[in-house]
DNA sequence: GACCTGCTGCGGACTG
């Protein structure tokens, strides 16, 4: 069995191997560690997994006889993805004739499947970063690597801008440390730091390395599905259902589509209303997010692999995942966010290696439209975001060392010399590892009175977990996902529906409707973090809303924003039916105010009835514009006493006062000069607070505190509070901690994105500024300022109403 | 006059 075969194997399935597939072997035989680049669809799969299979060959010869045990581990952020991995691989072993065992180990084997493995370990073992580690926690773990020769890391643009990338890192320096001539190879789709993913997922070795890209171009096609009128198309808003009636001949025209949403309550709506427009759709369209029960996604995710539906509403839930051949068209409802999600997306159609990606989009409100002709712009320029990868992580590296001592323990000059090696804490200093070192042993300076955080003991100088309540506690909080803790949705015979939010249900009663999961609910009783329901016949119900992540614009998106309104200013919009589309909103732009080139920055002051305000618009997504807002209203408060609310959106933000804002002179504050931003930062921005909040998934990480059994999980506020009360101590008695500093150093640079503001300030600093005073607010201005009326119920605006009712009071007395 | 925001991912095994 040589690579003869292989090929002769390829020929027979009518398959030519592609170039950077037998590149990818080569390299991997060779010895060499790398990352491939390579489109979904491409076969980047077999890239890797010939490599392994021809080593194994080159080593034993005579695989029949030998069980020489784990050769490979592949690496997958996902179950699903698994499965299909184990298809591939296990189906071309059998063609073979090649005698290569292949097993899943993650969160859904059993313990049966487990205990086989412990008696006989594959050869290779298809897993997840958390179970992998959940390996590293065993008793006598070595044993299980030693003869491991190759790492693939599927997906590793996904892992590497996460915590889950930490992960991985310090799994393969470990890995790495018992077997130095370890090959590791990551696969990627494009990311804008190809180079540097590279070197995070091979850390700091002597090791040759190797890029591979797959020259195969994807081309993408997007298609803006536009109003007819856009006078009457709404000027804000995002969930987009008036295009609803120009998707539906799509969906009829086409084989099978995916309908991508933003968020989980718009893809309820969307299917909801959907299905009232278009009842004979019933039974072939199907709903996809991350609240519903994994039984049904399953099933979704099943019927769309077999053809059987005809449109799947989701969420980024699709985004990744099983190979969905029969789709062949997909959609993209409201802003993308960014170029690679969006071109990730529209990948899920066309898969064949040099198919056509079409991809629709239907913008959600006026100002929106624009993004589709920014979205083309991005790929015809290549443009496309970096996953940026975390920095000393402490509480991932925290979890790991207590993950090493549950196991057979471990020397600490050993550890750090290996932790040192990975991109995340190459600048981690012996007194932090010791830092670390207490912390797990005693629980570090603050919590010395407490013998709940003496986890680890010292034995001979080996770092080891002796109780095994503790190892228990450990292995079932390990990961570094932190989920919201939310009410399971029941039917009375007991199948599950999926989750929905505390805040959601407790503003319901008994007897009240609501519309999850594509069905309407009547709610019979709620207990024990349960709310168990029947199914209405009403037509109305409540629609659930869940608190998530908010994502703001890329900066490469907000980018070609600008440049397009640029290319509208200089009449070059033959390219772009969004631009000529955009004509009549940007004339009334320009009539009530100005349209700004991307050398000005523009700036509108408007008196309404609502009071004083100042709109500002840098487009460089909202968590930029909220530290923007905070500092700008600091500085204007600093020449006149005077306190605003302030409200943003992706595109600008507003400072609302009921005073008037003396602006020229603010302006001729040289508002945009910042000398230190972060000093700014921290005088107008309450980081406390944000860290302090921040700080819930460091803890949860970190192990301080225990989320809960499974399928018993603690209430939300449970978990805060107990988070907050040790973000409290450590401010108090502790003010050295790493997990503190931590959580300051992540507001900075995710909350507020401190890097991607110093960018913003020094363009608007290039900038001329260009300050109108229309009489009505603008298009441009509209949105944010319905932003804002939406969130009047948020604590800053009871206050400010607090305040205003005092006002009053005083005024009448 | 324009309004139904806020994603995803994972997950015990030791001892008798």
């Amino acid at each position: 069995m040589t690579e003869k075969n292989i090929l002769a194997w390829f020929k027979k399935q009518k398959w030519k191997p592609h170039v950077f597939q037998m590149e990818t072997w080569k390299a991997m035989l060779a010895g060499y560690s790398g990352l491939i680049n390579a489109p979904t669809g491409s076969g980047k799969t077999y890239s890797a997994w010939f490599g392994i299979l021809l080593e194994y060959l080159q080593k034993y010869p005579d695989q029949k006889k030998t069980k020489p045990g784990l050769q490979a581990i592949w690496i997958t952020p996902i179950r699903a993805l698994a499965k299909e991995i184990e298809y591939s691989t296990s189906r071309s072993c059998t063609d073979l004739g090649i005698s290569f065992s292949v097993a899943i180990r993650s969160g859904d084997t059993t313990a049966g499947q487990k205990a086989k493995q412990k008696k006989q370990m594959p050869e290779l073992l298809i897993t997840t970063p958390e179970s992998l580690h959940l390996l590293l926690a065993q008793k006598g773990y070595p044993d299980i690597f030693k003869n491991l020769s190759t790492v693939v890391v599927d997906e590793w643009h996904e892992l590497i801008g996460s915590k889950r990338g930490v992960q991985m890192e310090l799994a393969l320096s470990r890995l790495k440390g018992l077997n130095p001539d370890l090959k590791i190879w990551g696969i990627s789709a494009t990311i804008g730091n190809l180079e540097e993913a590279k070197d995070v997922l091979l850390g700091k070795y002597e090791s040759p390395t190797k890029m591979i890209r797959a020259k195969i171009v994807k081309n993408v096609q997007i298609e803006t599905i536009f109003p007819d009128v856009i006078e009457n198309f709404p000027w804000s808003g995002f969930i987009g259902t008036q295009l609803l009636p120009k998707v539906i001949p799509i969906i009829h025209k086409s084989q099978s589509v995916l309908i991508f949403t933003n968020t989980r309550s718009q893809a309820e709506i969307w299917y909801q209303q959907l299905l009232e427009t278009e009842p004979d759709l019933a039974g072939l369209i199907a709903l996809h997010h991350g609240s519903l029960d994994q039984n049904t996604r399953t099933w979704v995710e099943d019927n769309l692999h077999d053809g059987k539906l005809k449109a799947v509403i989701c969420t980024s839930s699709l985004d990744l995942g099983v190979d969905f051949s029969a789709v062949d068209t997909v959609i993209q409802v409201g802003s993308p966010k960014g170029v690679a999600r969006f071109m990730q997306r529209a990948g899920r159609s066309g898969h064949s290696p040099g198919a056509l990606s079409k991809i629709y989009f239907v913008p959600t409100n006026s100002l929106e439209i624009i993004e589709g002709a920014a979205m083309r712009e991005a790929i015809k320029q290549n443009v496309i975001e970096s996953r940026v990868p975390f920095i000393r992580s402490f509480d991932v590296l925290v979890q790991y060392l207590v993950t090493l001592a549950v196991s057979d323990g471990f020397e600490p000059d050993v550890i750090y010399k290996e932790i040192i090696r990975t991109h995340c804490f190459a600048t981690v200093t012996k007194d932090e590892f010791l830092w670390c070192l207490q912390f797990i042993t005693n629980g570090g300076n603050s919590l010395q009175a407490y013998d709940e955080f003496y986890k680890v003991e010292i034995e001979d100088g080996i770092y080891k977990v002796l109780s095994r309540g503790v190892a228990m506690r450990h292995r079932l909080s390990m990961g570094t996902i932190v989920g919201d803790s939310a009410l399971q949705v029941k039917f009375l015979s007991g199948k599950r529906l999926g989750s929905i939010e505390e805040s959601f249900i407790s503003k319901l009663n008994i007897g009240d409707v609501f519309w999850f999961s594509g069905k309407n609910l009547e709610i019979i009783k709620v207990h024990h973090m349960e709310v168990v329901v029947k199914k209405s016949t009403l037509k109305n119900g409540k629609i659930p809303s869940w608190q998530g992540g908010r994502m703001p614009l890329s900066s490469q998106l907000s980018a070609m924003i600008r440049y397009k309104i640029d290319n509208y200013l200089a009449n070059k919009v033959n390219d772009d039916p969004e631009l000529n589309k955009l004509k009549g909103l940007f004339e009334l732009q320009a009539k009530r105010s100005h349209l700004p080139t991307s050398k000005e920055f523009l700036i509108e002051y408007v008196q309404t009835k609502e009071g004083y305000h100042v709109f500002m618009y840098p487009f460089e997504g909202r968590f930029v514009h909220e530290g923007m807002a905070a500092i700008v209203a600091r500085k204007i408060s600093e020449i006149q006493p005077i306190t605003f609310s302030i409200a943003m959106n992706d595109y600008g933000f507003e400072l609302l006062s009921d005073q008037e804002i003396n602006i020229e002179e603010a302006l001729s504050l040289d508002l945009f000069n910042i000398k230190n931003l972060e000093a700014e930062i921290q005088m107008s921005v309450n980081a406390t607070e944000m860290s302090k909040r921040r700080f819930r998934e460091i803890a949860s990480i970190a192990g301080l505190v225990f989320q809960g059994y499974p399928n018993k999980a603690m209430k939300t506020r449970h978990l805060q509070a107990n988070s907050q009360l040790f973000f409290s101590v450590f401010e108090k008695y502790d003010a050295e901690n790493l997990l503190l500093k931590q959580a300051y150093d992540e507001v900075l640079d995710f909350q507020l994105e401190i890097e991607r503001m110093r960018m913003a300030y020094d363009r608007i600093n290039q900038q001329s500024i260009i300050l109108k005073r229309p009489i009505k607010p603008t298009p441009f201005a509209f949105p944010i300022m319905v932003d804002r009326t939406r969130s009047s119920y948020t604590n800053e605006n009871i206050q400010d109403r607090l305040l205003k009712m005092k006002a009053q009071f005083e005024k009448d007395s």
